[in-house]
DNA sequence: TAGACCACTGAACGGTGTTCAATTCCGCAC
DNA sequence: GTGCGGAATTGAACACCGTTCAGTGGTCTA
């Protein structure tokens, strides 16, 4: 009596026909022209039928920020190597590199603010944790031979690099960069400047000033 | 016969006020869920009318970009004080500060990728480029005074910083901060390590590792 | 006062996400 | 084989959206 493990196979394989087509439309189109009406017609269904697998719209797209997650969390697992610094450098530079190879996801996952669940869910996805877990004891590895100041906090660290990598794939995903600048450039000068910040230590007592 | 002027002083007005209402509407409910339709409602005119002031929805929403970037031109002019790296440190976090004030206008300005025409115009806005040149200014002195490397390039340093500071920004304005994070501290951190990275100077010279 | 002009409107077009009654399909028991 | 029950799927509709355009109404000019 396989039949009902048919059916839910069945089941299954719509309901990934329905996300390979909602990416590949936003992966070609970008998020903003995919419609549940161009995905139905894709996979010839109603747009009807489309409700019956994932209750909203956006539980597509949240469901391709997961999708997003777990491929950042494959390409950012390194093998360490000789130099630790050098592995930390790796990990950041991949997590940029992701940015480029996968702009539609990275968007959905880190720059899209109309699917606020996946912030919210953070939690959710344990391999991102694992992935952070991961790229932090690279980062005290680093610290514990020396390439960071002994008293480094290698989570606090690991927020600083990818916020400020982050910065720079965002800045030239939204293409807001003047025409002669090179965004790869910048992401290496960016990386490079927080690393070697992280590497001399935060000296001096930062002081926000309030007044204006 | 001001006839003309009364008239065009009133037409004005009519496209301060749809401007006021978009901006009221943004701010309030976020870029999402302003529609032409509200906007007419609010200042009491029919849909269609607002055509004949703005060419298209993301003309309106080019304006209050426009106008986000004069309010960050006030906000990011600070006057010289007595220490050159304090000023940077000043600039910069008043960069952060106005991403928190105006986070919808921010958003608008740097976050948001469906009025590509901001980007492109990057150069119409003459007034960012007077702002970049002051900042820039503000670094070199710092250079000249010796709190960063001689040969640093004080424009390169600048769009460092930025993106830097953008991405701390950038992450707590996408709600992607993990519950028990600090965005502040992170922002602070972040300007921190980037200002030391750079002051260190940034020694290796770095290959990404294009291997995988 | 006649006419020109122009701001403004109502209605429509094609699109969107979403819902729901109704239909069709399919495995199962008889 | 027939009929049944439940699940899958659909068509039509709802309430929106941005945008267009013929037409209206009021104001200024000659």
């Amino acid at each position: 009596m396989g039949v009902k493990e048919r059916q839910e196979r069945e089941k299954e394989a719509v309901g990934r026909a329905i996300l390979d087509a909602a990416r590949d439309l936003f992966v070609a189109e970008g998020y903003q022209h995919v419609s549940i009406r161009k995905i139905a017609e894709r996979i010839e269904y109603s747009p009807a039928a489309i409700y019956s697998y994932f209750p909203s719209k956006d539980d597509i797209f949240y469901a391709l920020a997961e999708e997003g997650f777990r491929m950042l969390s494959d390409r950012v697992r390194i093998a360490p190597g000789p130099d630790a610094l050098e592995d930390v450098r790796r990990v950041c530079w991949s997590f940029y590199e992701f940015s480029k190879e996968h702009a539609e996801h990275y968007a959905l996952m880190f720059l899209d603010r109309s699917v606020p669940r996946i912030s919210r869910d953070w939690g959710r996805f344990g391999f991102v944790h694992e992935m952070q877990q991961d790229a932090a004891l690279l980062i005290q590895r680093a610290i514990d031979e020396g390439f960071f100041p002994p008293r480094t906090d290698a989570r606090a660290a690991l927020l600083v690099l990818v916020a400020a990598v982050h910065g720079a794939a965002a800045m030239c995903l939204c293409d807001r960069m003047a025409p002669g600048e090179d965004p790869n450039a910048l992401a290496r000068d960016t990386l490079e400047a927080t690393i070697a910040g992280l590497r001399s230590g935060i000296t001096q007592t930062f002081r926000p000033d309030t007044t204006h």
